[in-house]
DNA sequence: TACATTTATTTGCCTTGACAAGTAATTCGT
DNA sequence: ACGAATTACTTGTCAAGGCAAATAAATGTA
């Protein structure tokens, strides 16, 4: 059960492997965080972003664009709205919809935390150049589409 | 802080497409895996394959190889055993340790299972070509490297 | 208009993984 | 040989995400 497969699972699982460099760009990101000060996991530092880059959202545009569960999103903002970082403000058009935007001191600490990530990410890349770089965001970005049948988001 | 910086965490956040392509992937693998009957997860699956692959292992050796934290590996073993797939035997030389082997129903289910996580690696890479991901392994472990500062484990 | 259906958000429940503490056994240093 | 430090595994606790149910409001339909 094993010697003449030469490409298989066992060979190189790319899932194992995405999974691991998951684990360790998040913790980079974090680690990178929480030096500079900032309580924030990587989920809140994305929406943080999102927020900061794309205006006032409501909680199901965020939820999408940020392919995450809309129940822990709820949470989420929770916690960064206790932090001062947010506000939700009632809909104009839609009752049951929020429009959630990001306080001063929400725009203050992005701008803070935007040089944490930019920093992390910038260690991600150490060992690999532009070409490389660009080759391999394409190729996940498609390997994305694909289990998708579709497009992802923004950004 | 923005114009001129072609690469910045705000053009592509490799960060966030790791984490988007690691639940697509962990999805693929565990809806192939419920389809066919086999109640695991994907990090089950992967313990399994340690487990057929590379002989009796014990804990230690297997959460250091999966690079999974050895709590979470306690649990998993046990709901691994309950199933009937595995048994923690004495190690022969060390009586903290444990050697943790394969049943004949384990090794049964994995060949199974072994099937099931071929055909997800596959759908996985139905966009891309083998130069594609033979590179995009190769950044992907680099970073993992430069991450660690170190290599990562064997396959 | 009245009713069924969809949508937006929240909440509860469950599973998982990370981390820390606890127990048992081995190894190291003297 | 003996105590200290390390190692192996287990257990408790907690934060986080996924999912389903609940509520409220909007939309579609008769």
């Amino acid at each position: 059960m094993n010697s003449d497969s030469p490409i298989s699972a066992s060979t190189t699982n790319i899932g194992a492997l995405v999974c691991q460099l998951r684990n360790e760009i998040v913790a980079r990101f974090e680690s990178e965080l929480s030096r500079n000060g900032f309580d924030v996991n990587f989920t809140q530092y994305l929406a943080l972003k999102r927020l900061a880059l794309q205006g006032p959202l409501t909680a199901t545009e965020l939820s999408r664009s940020l392919r995450h569960d809309a129940g822990a999103l709820t949470r989420i903002l929770d916690r960064l709205q206790k932090k001062g970082y947010l506000v939700r403000e009632p809909h104009a058009h839609d009752r049951r919809a929020l429009q959630i935007k990001l306080t001063e001191a929400g725009r203050a600490a992005w701008s803070a935390m935007r040089a944490c990530g930019d920093t992390a990410h910038e260690q991600i890349q150490v060992g690999i150049n532009a070409d490389e770089r660009a080759q391999f965001v394409d190729v996940l970005g498609r390997i994305l589409e694909t289990l998708r049948g579709s497009q992802f988001g923004a950004e």
